[in-house]
DNA sequence: TTAATTACGTTACGTAGCGTAACGAATTGC
DNA sequence: GCAATTCGTTACGCTACGTAACGTAATTAA
């Protein structure tokens, strides 16, 4: 409870504030692929260790870069329907990933194939928090029956994200205004109505 | 229409048998990133510039080696109704997607985040092909009635799949049984009912 | 004031795999 | 025989990695 200051030099902030700022600046420039720590150190005139010191990988850094400013803040409508919200969700969404900051999401999957502890935190950390407001509003629309009470809400989203990240990922189809409008549109008949094992 | 030989030493088919061969054996026991060029050529008792003269970069070998022997050949079944038909394909296709065969298709899409190259030529391999029985069960469904003759067929595609590619690439939940049981009885329900723009 | 501690930037090092070039030997068509 | 083409071997320069060593700077504790 008190000062929490050890003994040594403290960390420099302006070395740290540096390193972020020309990783941000590097990651919305060109592709994570090509990102040096060596560049990023030349250009923050910092010294590698100094890198090394406090990320223990490219990934690390660029992750921490990405959610703290390049991240995008949605902010969800409230006080709206089920359908309403969720299909405003989708669109907000769906404008997002289709600039720079769709290629970092898609790159740091990429990544992530190769490195899973890089995947995991990035899911903890960008897909969780991206995710519960669309968490929230399905569990609403299920208690006030605008949604199949039995609906399993991690299907549900990921019936209606799903499409959103494949297309992402695989890119055989656009991320588009008409996609963004059709997709709910037709998933969301499927979450209202109850589920027909027998069909 | 004659010989199509030319003059000079003809490509040593046991060199390129054993380049894929070892190729197919190092993708299986280790993940994509860890394989190199240096240790393949060593392993196949080959040259490495006879490699580079073949394969461009160690995502083609690594692509053309997967297509051609680890690559699941998933036969459908013929002669069933729609629902049924897409039922099984999605069981067999997550089936399938959870061996070590899911884990190289997520690294291959994850090489592509870098490279687009790899991207469009894995699409145009891989996917269209394992896609091209979906898409005329889902045109049959549409012409018999079973489906929502205005239904529009990419879309359909990626309610069905995306949500198995989402799993399978970030991995935040299971490619299970109960998933694959799951996924088809939900999305089902919206390929069948006309879209309702207004609600 | 002094000692201990920690961070800083610089420089240097060994390691790994990249992709290419040069070579002589091998195998084919003309 | 001659030109063309591939083969495996060896060697090279390149880039970035991640770490270690050094002297310097900044801060706390005694």
């Amino acid at each position: 409870m008190n000062s929490e200051r050890k003994p040594g030099r403290p960390r420099s902030a302006a070395a740290h504030r540096a390193i972020l700022d020309v990783t941000t600046r590097q990651m919305e420039a060109m592709p994570i692929r090509d990102i040096t720590i060596e560049g990023i150190a030349r250009e923050a005139g910092v010294g590698k260790p100094t890198i090394y010191r406090w990320w223990d990988s490219k990934c690390s850094l660029v992750m921490e870069a990405f959610l703290e400013s390049a991240a995008p803040k949605i902010t969800f409508p409230e006080n709206e329907s089920t359908m309403a919200a969720l299909k405003e969700q989708v669109k907000l969404v769906v404008e997002m990933l289709r600039g720079r900051a769709g290629g970092i999401v898609a790159e740091m999957v990429g990544e992530g194939q190769a490195d899973p502890h890089i995947l995991e935190e990035f899911r903890d950390r960008f897909f969780s928090e991206l995710l519960a407001p669309a968490r929230a509003v399905i569990e609403r629309g299920k208690k006030s029956g605008e949604l199949d009470k039995d609906l399993d809400t991690d299907l549900a989203i990921d019936l209606i994200y799903g499409p959103i990240y494949y297309r992402l990922l695989v890119g055989h189809g656009p991320l588009d205004e008409a996609f963004a409008r059709a997709l709910p549109e037709r998933v969301l008949i499927a979450l209202k109505a109850a589920a027909s094992p027998g069909a």
